[in-house]
DNA sequence: TCGAAGTGCAAACACTGTTCGCGTCGCGAT
DNA sequence: ATCGCGACGCGAACAGTGTTTGCACTTCGA
């Protein structure tokens, strides 16, 4: 038996993290504040710290559940393609900015300025959220990777490729390409063009 | 003559700026207290506004001056290197690393998650100093590109080409990139050769 | 010299995160 | 069935925050 009381728990924590995500996207990371959060979710400011450890307790979930849902994102976007390694490598490319062009305060939150005083522990479930999220674009990095060669790719070939669409994507998220008239989304199509002939090719000597 | 007033409010509004730097140093850019700010700046709180229009004002002073200080930075790292295009690119890739690393805090500031409620007017000074930051970056790639072409290389090619050392130096900085091995340092210098030889030679179809 | 503008400050206001102590209620053990 | 323990929820309080306001006081230009 589950315990009717494990399962009102259960409710009202969804809730306070369905708050809490309104609240972070009304307001930001910075002004997100415990006692709106708390009036949102139908409790008392004191009461939330029954189910909450303070405010960075708040922000560990919602950096957690950020990572969940973009990981799920790119997951489903590669789902909706073909083998073709251009074509995923492009998908997760498109994806990636659609969804932090989406969420900007949950893109920012989770891959933007780690927040004032808050350092994720590595013990945390935070870091088990990042290697989720990042496994399905390690997948396609791989895979482009196999189809020049048979080792498998080190590590900076993967941070390499991520940082290229992560790079466009962080600056037109945050607002330092409103100068230049550039086509982000046709810039990543070029850029996963680039990668893919160079993760196949020989372009690259890191191995 | 310039005024005693206008020399006592110089110099006073120069304290403040290193007391704001010192405290975001210190304590990050959302935590930035305008009050201990004050009080190192041998000042009261209310006072302050005399000099700096509220807790916005700081924060644009200090991402003013953070721009100022990051392009001084490339600026200098460029003037004590040759002229060779590859040379160039790597000096450039490796100052922006350098600096963020070593002002992390200024760095998520001026090129991070962008701050709460504070959103940059088009006509203000950050952008002027944006400008100035960008300069020399813009020239290197100029330069290399006009390696290989004659036309000016447009928008979209400086865009790829920052973003490239941008997405590395912004995952390290942030430390998203503490789970690889990745030598950071080795990866941009890797991406300086890969980025001249895609602008001299014709690996890249926007022109 | 007189008035206007600049300067600095204490007090107050509305907010914030967090702690503490109090009743109340669910639930497993006896 | 009931007893007790732990979970729960809350109001009050505390220290801290950014910001406004009103008031003295100095500097400066006409």
């Amino acid at each position: 038996m589950e315990g009717r009381r494990a399962r009102l728990r259960a409710h009202l924590l969804a809730e306070i993290r369905a708050a809490a995500l309104d609240e972070l996207r009304r307001t930001g990371p910075a002004s997100l504040s415990l006692r709106e959060v708390a009036k949102a979710a139908g409790i008392s400011p004191s009461g939330l710290y029954r189910y909450v450890d303070g405010r960075d307790g708040l922000l560990e979930l919602l950096i957690s559940d950020g990572f969940e849902a973009f990981g799920a994102a790119i997951e489903t976007a590669l789902a909706d393609v073909g083998d073709d390694v251009v074509t995923r490598l492009e998908a997760v490319a498109l994806a990636y900015r659609r969804w932090a062009l989406d969420n900007p305060e949950q893109f920012g939150l989770i891959l933007g300025t780690p927040v004032p005083g808050f350092h994720a522990r590595v013990d945390g479930p935070t870091i088990a959220s990042v290697r989720r999220f990042a496994q399905p674009m390690i997948g396609v990095v791989v895979a482009a990777h196999a189809a020049g060669r048979t080792a498998e790719p080190a590590d900076e070939v993967i941070v390499r490729s991520w940082a290229r669409v992560h790079g466009l994507v962080t600056l037109e998220v945050f607002g330092h390409l409103v100068w230049s008239g550039a086509d982000v989304e046709e810039l990543l199509r070029t850029e996963a063009r680039a990668i893919a002939s160079e993760l196949a090719g020989q372009g690259i000597e890191a191995s």
